[in-house]
DNA sequence: GTCTATATAATGATAGAC
DNA sequence: GTCTATCATTATATAGAC
């Protein structure tokens, strides 16, 4: 049944420590049902027993630090944002790969939960995305934008927080293949009005955005500019 | 301290029933602080003890339920649509209705968290999308889509999504008045980057959306079309 | 209607045998 | 390193007094 071959891995025969495999039991457990889970269930999906958990981690909050942790490592050294421009394609490209699709879904959930990790995985992301799209006006496929860090930051919350939401309103994934499946689902249905809206906007005149851009010239009273 | 009057109101005094006042006491607890409270905490917010609660709504879920309820209630008879196109726009507007902030932070808890009213709450901002933007549409102020209904989805989970996203990832907010500062200056962070794709899209050319239209007209292979 | 007291189950964490 | 046994706490929910 475990066919996942090891990929840290310090003993000798090739298969993972059982550190290594409570860690990977934990990221997987708490990916597919959040956390809430007990060690419990976690110990056992391990083949182990929850004080050895503890034992081995001192606490719930320090396993889940160990699996933040692994996780950020994983996503970090694989340099997704090479290839894909959108976080929410990052994370189907990560799920895409047999042997990562438990931490994207970790990730995920860690979003959902908020923390340190949350937190950290989303700074990240919008440098990545502010990187990605320096990229893209220099290059000529992507307009430059008044405020370039502000976009990055704008559209890494609205792509992975639309992917978060989705699967918090559709939680019918309880193995990775469905998560994988749904992945591929979301992506067929927001492709078209993903580019629609890229290329050609969503109003017709300019009277909105150049209002604005009088107004921010130009408060009206002591208002501050962002 | 509880100085917000009635609105249900059923016995005489003028003040909530006994009840309401727990329902509320739920709203703004699970608002704050999650749907992971015990039953005590909500008990102690409302001046009654926990069995009491149970008493009346049978189990925690019961509780849920009526608040689920109760919040769908105040949001669909608020018409919201009305005055703001984006998701994001309407928890604002609704948040900044003193009254009617917890109303607003239970929703978005909600839709965390998952189940039924989440479903049901995003289906209807989905299908209210879907009207104010065909009405855009009507009035020549939005650019005609491809996938109306699908663009309404899109739209509105990336607004709704990011929201959630960010309140997740800054949950520097324990009280009512916090919440409304913090979506105030979500508020000023993302209208440029909003407003500039809007009218300007975000790429130079239509390369892209040409290709994916000749795809679709056309698939290679057999793939069924979303 | 409301409370006190309690039943029951599950949690995180500890102690100590092996 | 690993397990068994257990503790202390907390959770939801119930029973019955007033």
């Amino acid at each position: 049944m475990r066919s996942t071959e090891a990929r840290g891995g310090s003993p000798a025969g090739g298969g993972q420590s059982t550190v290594e495999r409570i860690r990977d039991a934990a990221i997987l457990r708490y990916g597919r049902d959040g956390f809430a889970v007990g060690l419990r269930a976690v110990a056992a999906d391990a083949g182990v027993t929850a004080g050895l958990v503890v034992h081995h981690f001192g606490s719930k909050e320090g396993l889940r630090r160990a699996c933040d942790a692994y996780v950020l490592g994983v996503i970090r050294a694989e340099k997704l944002k090479a290839t894909t421009g959108s976080p929410a394609g990052m994370i189907a490209q990560l799920a895409e790969v047999e042997e990562y699709a438990p931490i994207a879904m970790y990730a995920l959930r860690s979003l959902q939960a908020g923390g340190e990790l949350a937190t950290e995985f989303m700074e990240q992301m919008c440098r990545d995305a502010e990187e990605y799209l320096a990229a893209g006006v220099e290059s000529g496929l992507i307009r430059p934008s008044r405020d370039p860090a502000g976009r990055a930051r704008y559209l890494t919350y609205q792509g992975m927080g639309s992917l978060m939401l989705w699967i918090s309103v559709h939680p019918g994934f309880g193995e990775v293949d469905d998560f994988r499946t749904e992945l591929r689902q979301i992506s067929n249905a927001i492709t078209l009005p993903a580019l629609e809206l890229f290329t050609e906007g969503l109003f017709v005149d300019r009277k909105m955005l150049d209002e604005y851009l009088m107004y921010v010239c130009d408060p009206p009273a002591g208002e501050a500019k962002p």
